[in-house]
DNA sequence: CTCTTTCGATACGTTGATGTATCCAATACA
DNA sequence: TGTATTGGATACATCAACGTATCGAAAGAG
């Protein structure tokens, strides 16, 4: 009788232990994939037995919406920060840069973030959550993009900066699909970094031809 | 013992069953996902019991990947068809409206298709599958790509024509992502469509500028 | 230090899915 | 049409996961 949203009186090893499960539940679900997953295999993980589990959560589903939420914050801190950099003015292919080394670094994320895409399409309360967290990123780009004007002139058929942030999250989820088969990390990195230059820059972007 | 690759000496009916239990999975895995659903669901669905299923297969993992072959087959040859609509020479635009009406259809299927992404990415054989299955797409929209030179020529970003069938796919892959969470088909078809143009012409491409 | 509250472990009973073994019916073939 | 073979249904035993209810041990409050 805890797992409620009501202010529990007291508590201290107790979040202790449901950052523990939160932590073992990413491993597990990145491994086996989240539906593959039993609620003992967690607390198994964790080192705890299944009645620590319900004193926290009242299912596998809403501990899984809870790890997603904990993980997107801090990945979206992350990119904030990659965005942020630089001073008022952005260095787009730098900035590129950094925010591609933060976005694909982590394998394990993009198994769990996918596992939580093809839920979220499933259950309509989900998907307006994972919606709202990308329109928070995407406004994040938008905004630190429109810095940017006048150094790059954005092409013409991405009609404006919105667009082009949205532009540059297709791009990633795109490059994301291809990175979780082939595994090639690096090409993967190159490969955004010319999509990306590709949609934000007028054609005026590097001709280098890095391929494998 | 017919579920094996040993050609059973005769057959009829099994083919329709088996058809039927395909067809009724793919309802099934549509609606609930890969990893949620039970073998009685599946049978249940179709009709048949359970012993019917271990007939003609031996696992769910072995239906899906039947069913991803099915579908995938159907949909690659839909694609090709729409490429190859207009005589020898390409008329981007054009084709770029027949192929995404193609490719965003069915949500059904942009379910189970990302359901069987997220099965790949944890299985290496069934990854190489995938990814075999993904390189065919890519080299047919390479050759067609190839036709329409001179009508319409690629921004210098994108190195080779190769380069600009990997992003025609990253595109889509990246705006079924959003469709799966907004559920707007007529957004996901105006939106793949402007990247598209943007992608693979050099900027003079239409201004049309079609928003809600 | 004691007392009270909360957290997590243990021990149930229950359910539902699994795979197999057996049997009846439909189908191909002569 | 008769008959041998195959396909699918039924019945069975097993097992793993679930959710709950209860109990002992931490941890905060005084």
């Amino acid at each position: 009788m805890a797992a409620d949203g009501t202010t529990g009186r007291v508590t201290r090893r107790r979040v202790h232990t449901r950052a523990n499960l939160l932590g073992a539940a990413f491993s597990v679900f990145a491994a086996k994939g989240f539906g593959h997953v039993s609620i003992e295999e967690v607390c198994e993980a964790a080192g705890y037995s299944r009645g620590a589990f319900y004193s926290n959560f009242s299912s596998l589903d809403e501990l899984f919406f809870a790890l997603y939420q904990e993980r997107a914050d801090v990945i979206a801190a992350q990119v904030s920060g990659a965005l942020a950099l630089d001073g008022p003015d952005l260095d787009v292919p730098a900035a590129v840069d950094r925010v591609t080394d933060v976005l694909l670094l982590d394998r394990d994320w993009l198994l769990v973030k996918t596992d939580f895409l093809v839920h979220a399409a499933r259950d309509p309360e989900v998907a307006r959550s994972l919606l709202e967290h990308r329109a928070r990123l995407r406004r994040a780009i938008a905004d630190r993009l429109g810095r940017a004007r006048g150094h790059t002139a954005l092409p013409a058929v991405l009609g404006d900066i919105d667009d082009a942030a949205h532009a540059v999250v297709a791009a990633y989820d795109g490059v994301t699909t291809q990175l979780l088969l082939d595994r090639d990390l690096e090409h993967a990195r190159v490969w955004l970094k010319q999509l990306l230059t590709a949609l934000l820059t007028d054609g005026s972007g590097t001709p280098d031809h890095t391929k494998h």
